[in-house]
DNA sequence: TTGTCAAACTGGTATATACCAGTAAAGCAA
DNA sequence: TTGCTTTACTGGTATATACCAGTTTGACAA
């Protein structure tokens, strides 16, 4: 039998801190995209000390409340954007229709050959030719994702030449013919490392969510095979079936 | 110009220490569900300090390879659960079906009334009468979701009375005849918090999936309403378009 | 006005330490 | 053997401090 600490010592520290902020935050007070006062300024308003602060920050980040930019700071998230996999073929229409303004980098294009791992998941074998294209696409300038795309050069010739930063499906469409049919799709959260973290811009061991799409044209043949890995706060996944 | 640090002092030290850990993993001399060192002692070995050490863990948990459970220690993290919510309508049968052990716990059943959240969400109106079921499932003697089930007792009279430890999908079909049909699927990544964190026994902020799922019968009526929280590190989703 | 550079500021990494709150094992008593 | 209590151990929270590595800003020079 203790007097032990009751009310609001109950509850940790870092947690009264991160309720704060998520206050301000849900009042409106601040603002998608708006930068909170720096960490070593929240420990002192709250009292405490930058590991605290970094807890409490850290939690709201979790939570997909709020983001880092290397060295610059913590902003508020803004909204999910709705991202339908089985229906969306473009990225950008889709952002465009939620009112934001997209943006896709083509990061790199190389003609290369199936690895095992390739080969198991598009069906060809390995050695064979495919084209791998890297991108990055942004929300209102915030990157949000990156991804490995991978083109069968049989299916479509002479792609590696084509302009990459703007629709891929339309491309497909228009100068190949291709109309996307058969989609398997696979995804978790986990953490963005390596490549991924340092085009995106975000600390090693940022939360992310990883997205295959293996794609077939009409007749079963395989087209692409799309490997994402998205901010895990900046997306919301809906899927209908019938 | 500075003489620099280079090789391995070019990454950090808690990386340093993740890697350690994350190839004993992949050799295999850290098998699934094996408690890890404790952090006192990771640290010692690795010649660091306890604060080091937690980066490095909590690193490996971001990327979904360990997990801890409260006060007892770090552990490996089994497979993750493959999970096609387009398709799958038993948990259990699809926990067995990849050879793991499957176990659910109904935490409460309550009628209630439908609030203005699950009356965007349902279709029905605010006031009507809803059955509210809390269930925790595990794999492996390990809890990986809470769920909130929302019953519609006009489609499913006297509904409360049943024992929910079994199939609720096997309950519908025989008890009462419905065959879900259409289904509005929703996810995010995000953190657990409150009630959810403390049924699963886990800390408040650990990484998790939200999902939510609402169901039709065959004519169209809303049946069920349901809202998963998962560990972020215990499933891989998979849906087939065609 | 423009460009450059230094200073100030930001988060990132790291050490050292302390006490709290649950868990689990050891030891002891019935 | 069984049940209880003590003890050791685990992660959880917190303070205080320091230096590093990029970013941003502001002063200053051209």
């Amino acid at each position: 039998m203790q007097e032990q600490l009751v009310g609001e010592d109950s509850v940790p520290l870092y947690m009264r801190v991160r309720d704060q902020l998520a206050i301000r935050i849900e009042e409106g007070s601040l603002t998608p995209n708006t930068r909170l006062p720096s960490e070593r300024i929240l420990a002192d308003e709250q009292g405490t000390t930058r590991v605290t602060a970094r807890l409490a920050l850290a939690q709201l980040e979790a939570e997909g409340r709020i983001f880092r930019s290397n060295r610059r700071g913590w902003f508020v998230s803004p909204p999910r954007l709705i991202y339908k996999p089985t229906q969306d073929y473009s990225f950008s229409e889709n952002v465009i229709s939620q009112g934001r303004v997209p943006a896709t980098e083509t990061l790199d294009v190389t003609p290369t050959e199936i690895n095992a791992w390739l080969a198991t998941r598009t069906g060809l074998a390995v050695g064979d030719p495919i084209v791998w294209l890297r991108r990055r696409r942004q929300i209102d300038g915030r990157p949000v994702l990156v991804e490995n795309i991978y083109l069968n050069p049989k299916r479509l010739p002479a792609i590696e030449t084509y302009d990459f930063n703007r629709s891929l499906w339309k491309l497909l469409r228009e100068q190949y013919d291709v109309e996307l049919q058969g989609k398997h799709i696979e995804m978790y959260p986990t953490a963005l490392v390596g490549p991924q973290a340092s085009a995106l811009g975000v600390t090693i061991g940022t939360a992310g969510l990883y997205v295959t799409r293996c794609s077939h044209d009409a007749e079963g043949g395989f087209v692409e095979f799309d490997e994402e890995f998205w901010l895990h706060d900046a997306l919301s996944i809906q899927v209908e079936v019938y």
